[in-house]
DNA sequence: CATCAAATAATGTCTATACATAAACGCGAA
DNA sequence: TTCGCGTTTATGTATAGACATTATTTGATG
């Protein structure tokens, strides 16, 4: 088969160049074709088959290592990427979305605020300083007035110092939080918990019933924004994700 | 402050044009002084402002779009993007892995292991027809001899046929289908669940204890891979990961 | 044989240009 | 006013060439 002959059987009947060579492979790594390892052709060598420039098939390489399909060296040329780590990506809903989408109505409720000094343990989770003045709100939200999750926030004043002042009486804390500070880096913990009888009562479902917790921190440019614990309540609630490893973009929302 | 002066003192002293452009670009962005829907200078704007040609801030933009930090259409420019639904990633950890990390000995059991034909509840979360022929295995994972998790897996044979002469006697099933079938596709869900009398012998913990649920299922290009459920014990384990919206590349692996 | 230096090969970055395409804009007609 | 159509503008894709950078390979030399 001539170098031309593969280059127009491609599987991929894409329009551009790019998506032609970048699909083809792309297909041939996620088929196993091409292991882990595996020489990639060098830029040259695509150059010919496809009839193209360097520029673009270049583009096409550094696109698939900046997505980790594949590693380059210079010299060495290209190979196939070790598969990463197993990865789960989920999507963490916004309450008042998730339950418009189920045609049921989403209310909140701020049950306590205090502003208050972080204790040890606090400090040692956000690696701020014992004593840092912090907003502490406790917040229930609501869908079709049944406890959808039970949700204890830490707000750094010293980077968000406008938070002592917002009502939180249209948006709940964390999508205030979300459109007013964006976030850079984000840690996620997700336990299983049983409630005590104090959530219990509040989530409504009865004492040691499993529950999902949700703690998440961020960040902004190094600075310490938030802290929430988000617990859900029994098997009321689950999160769920999609994930392609090597998609262009972020995945579609309506695969949520 | 004339556009040169702009241009010289930009916070990145990064040694190539097109990381200056980003980086300036990205720290308005997350510092918020560019809220979304703000509108990002045009292609020919920013050739002005670093004096570069418009390929270089094409690639600039053409990236920033792809990681989904801006949206840009054709005569209107582009926009600083709406934050997107929150989004967790988690780092899914190699037992052995893990084990090792940790200094203790992994070591794993097949419990059971079965050709079973699909049922209608399984065809339903597969999408496969009831009937298709599949692998199922019950695999124990130990941690210092103490049961670190459960996990349940269905293979399809009809997508990975040499699973059924697989003995799986050196690596665990999941760790086997990730070296051997690379996926394109996957599906998460996390769930707390009680554990009944039964997982909670297995997973030697007390009845009714929390545990966490992770149900992964996986397709390769459209073809169903594996269905895997793995019950954490309890509190014992928990899930972490850690994520920058706008990372170029994979998180690094010592975040987890 | 071991070592250092020069040639070489691949990727990394950048330029200047060209044409295609989508969408907003503005103008004129109904 | 509103609708339709051509114009304008910004982005999308692609090219050919240039020089920089980094490893590897090779060859000369002790």
């Amino acid at each position: 088969m001539s170098a031309t002959a593969a280059a127009k059987q491609g599987s991929s009947s894409a329009k551009h160049v790019y998506q032609r060579i970048r699909d083809d492979i792309e297909a041939r790594i996620m088929s196993g074709e091409w292991p882990p390892g595996h020489r990639v052709p060098f830029e040259h060598e695509l150059m010919a088959e496809y009839g193209c420039s360097r520029m673009t098939v270049n583009k096409v390489l550094s696109t698939l290592a900046a997505n980790g399909l594949i590693t380059r060296r210079r010299r060495a040329g290209s190979v196939v990427a070790e598969p990463s780590t197993q990865r789960a990506v989920l999507e963490i809903q916004d309450f008042a979305l998730e339950a418009a989408r189920a045609g049921m109505v989403y209310r909140f409720k701020i049950l306590e605020r205090a502003i208050e000094k972080l204790d040890p343990a606090g400090a040692q989770r956000t690696g701020l300083p014992v004593g840092t003045e912090m907003l502490s709100l406790t917040t229930l939200h609501l869908m079709d007035e049944l406890p959808g999750a039970y949700e204890q926030r830490l707000i750094h004043l010293g980077t968000v110092p406008e938070a002592a002042d917002e009502p939180f009486d249209t948006d709940p804390p964390g999508t205030w939080l979300l459109r007013r500070v964006p976030w850079t880096d984000a840690q996620h913990v997700v336990r299983a918990v049983n409630a005590d009888s104090a959530l219990a009562r509040r989530l409504q479902i009865q004492t040691g019933a499993a529950c999902l917790v949700l703690e998440r921190r961020t960040w902004q440019a190094g600075a310490f924004v938030t802290e929430a614990r988000i617990t859900y309540p029994g098997e009321r609630h689950h999160l769920v994700g999609r994930f392609s490893p090597a998609a262009p973009g972020p995945v579609p929302a309506s695969f949520i």
